[in-house]
DNA sequence: AGGATCCACAACCAAACGGTTGAATACGAA
DNA sequence: TTCGTATTCAACCGTTTGGTTGTGGATCCT
């Protein structure tokens, strides 16, 4: 307990399983036992990953009767995408300047990215920075490590 | 091993720790020991940590010396992204379907999306269809569970 | 009421995970 | 060659994960 919602939701679709799940249920809500029929295991174990795709916050139950129908979640898909983006974007935007750098042409706007190591070179200068801006510092900040 | 590169690049982010070095590479390049200093925790464990990133694709490391300096690879994060928007876009094109048929202006584009659950209602007809349209089966198909 | 169905909880187990420490490897510098 | 630095490998350890079986609680149907 105690790790944030990223986490939750990254680790609910590390199983292939669950993704399968997921998959599944981005075509039509089903309920436990009806997704327990696809797959070589228990409906106890498929109801584990139900809730740990429910904890993550990918998936949500109603009830109907004795049944628990799951349907997906759109929202927390948005999180995780943007977090990759972000980053993804960022690592592409400096290699785009590596790559103008490299071409010759440096004019003054990418002239500032000069550390860089694409086959060799070596230019580490500032370390120890901490960068401070992401959601989960996981040192002394928000307490991930030990 | 023998796990597919969709859940090794989950399963990578899925650590808190592993995000903030995502993290802190998208701005520069850095080494492990670089790295390591903001963590409380020794450079072993961050190496481990890298090794896991690496394999799931998402870093690559050059040779400085006896530097290893990791660097952010784009390509698997297009692969995540693009898996998670699929499965949010179906699930959001559904529901946007359902939101249609409740305003009542169920004309016949919409019509055959009959089978939904929103608070009440029971309408789970065809069962056993197994998709298939999955990169990940997790049954027998590919040998997921046991 | 009684039985059948759908599902969750509990206890258990093997394997993987995230960290540790200690030793080994690879390279640069003297 | 020897020393120091950067990094990895190996063994170990406690906790978590992904599965099992067994049991029990709701709920529907007679």
């Amino acid at each position: 307990m105690a790790v944030d919602q990223l986490s939750r939701a990254f680790v609910a679709l590390a199983d292939p399983t669950r993704r399968d799940i997921v998959a599944r249920l981005s075509t039509r809500d089903a309920t436990v036992g009806e997704l327990a029929e696809s797959y070589a295991m228990s409906m106890q174990a498929v109801s584990k990953h139900l809730k740990v795709l429910e904890e993550a916050g990918l998936v949500s139950r109603s009830r109907d009767g004795q049944r628990r129908p799951c349907h997906l979640e759109p929202q927390v898909f948005d999180l995780m995408t943007s977090w990759i983006e972000r980053y993804r974007r960022q690592a592409e935007e400096r290699f785009s300047r590596l790559d103008a750098l490299l071409a010759g042409m440096s004019d003054d706007t990418t002239a500032h990215a000069a550390a860089h190591t694409t086959t060799r070179g070596a230019a580490h200068g500032a370390r120890n920075d901490h960068h401070t801006d992401d959601t989960d510092p996981p040192q002394q900040s928000e307490g991930v490590p030990s």
